[in-house]
DNA sequence: AGTTTCAGTGAACGTGTGTTCACTGACGAG
DNA sequence: CTCGTCAGTGAACACACGTTCACTGAAACT
């Protein structure tokens, strides 16, 4: 039966796909909400499939919200690897990575949304989850800048320090990005105007007139 | 019975000690969650008064809201108040304002923990509500700002980006004393160095050895 | 071919939800 | 002293909720 078996899809296909779907309707669901603010059997109806269904895929809503976490982290740290890549030279390094954020989080903006709305309002477990992976990735990005020249005479904690400052800058702009997709182009401009003040110093700074 | 008039409440009290009692009702119910999870009925029930009750102080729980963004935001507005009657100097302004944010955010912490939640996960309104409330201290700060010395050389555009620039650090360290209040000290001593930092210039940093 | 596994079903449960309505009774104005 | 106002009551509604249970039927294993 080779014919039919290109058409038939495997027990754990479905299940798979399933799955998806449900992950899906939540994001959607939770889109202008929060996880603690939809039902299981608000996302069963989405998904098409009766209440009891979800109880094979996930235990609770809130499991289903870890499992949110770790996919939407894959995808910031694919945007990581990306911005990494191209940007050899610090200072073009956060500057030439703003686009990369902005389209990463056009590309990803359900998942985005996501990490920013449960991140201050989800339930509790997966609120921790979150924090955990933001200061994963900020000990990350240290050992990162650490490697960069011009970065010699910073000391350890200081170069910790730093990488939070960029991270919660990141996050602020992502932020921004989200609750107003149209204005792209000039959160992206006004983004980097700010980088330049931080980088440069605010009190060094001259405006060019 | 000039003797009894001290102990009776007059009508209009009675009714806004509810309002009040309905008001913390709602603050207490939605720490760790979103307002967006609690209900009417929990609020009534907090209160020590039946559901219909509600109605005679708001028309929804959105409503509620809104007027929790208005006295959230009042509190804001002394703490602005304090920190720019006592700083006259730019380099000390935002140094010596870091133990000012944090007392005040201690003080007031329930009105800080709401703004910070329902600021991304709120009911749309509620959201709106408290961007415009953060946009309108952004341009009063930018004013206060170009009063200072020693900010001559920056254009209109970049007063504004460094005052937003401002305003979203605050906003991300307040929601660091919010979700963990036992490390103030630290966070103090972090923030600061970070400020510095973006004041300085990370690119004209060095850490004393 | 026969048997096991298991994603999805459908009914049922007790409870919580927002909102309606007619009501009570104390305060406050005339 | 009398009467209208109005904060709070309590019953009732139609519906949504999470969770349980015994079930079905097709795919997968033996």
């Amino acid at each position: 039966m080779a014919g039919a078996s290109e058409v038939t899809e495997t027990r754990v296909e479905r299940k798979e796909r399933t799955r998806r779907a449900i992950l899906d309707a939540a994001l959607e669901l939770t889109d202008g909400t929060s996880l603690v603010a939809i039902s299981l059997r608000q996302v069963a109806k989405e998904v098409g499939v009766v209440p009891t269904a979800f109880y094979r895929h996930f235990d609770s809503v809130e499991s289903l919200g870890l499992a949110l976490v770790d996919e939407s982290f894959e995808s910031l740290r694919g945007l990581l690897r990306e911005v990494w890549r191209r940007s050899p030279e610090f200072r073009d390094y956060i500057d030439g990575s703003l686009p990369v954020l902005a389209d990463h989080v056009r590309a990803h903006s359900a998942h985005y949304a996501f990490i920013v709305r449960e991140r201050t309002a989800g339930p509790p477990r997966v609120r921790d989850a979150i924090r955990h992976e933001i200061e994963l990735i900020t000990r990350e990005l240290a050992t990162d800048v650490a490697r960069v020249p011009g970065t010699e005479s910073y000391s350890t904690e200081h170069l910790n320090l730093l990488a939070d400052l960029i991270v919660s800058f990141v996050v602020t702009t992502a932020e921004r990005l989200i609750e107003e997709p149209g204005a792209e182009t000039r959160i992206v401009a006004d983004t980097r105007t700010q980088l330049r003040m931080l980088m440069v110093g605010a009190l060094n700074w001259e405006s060019r007139r």
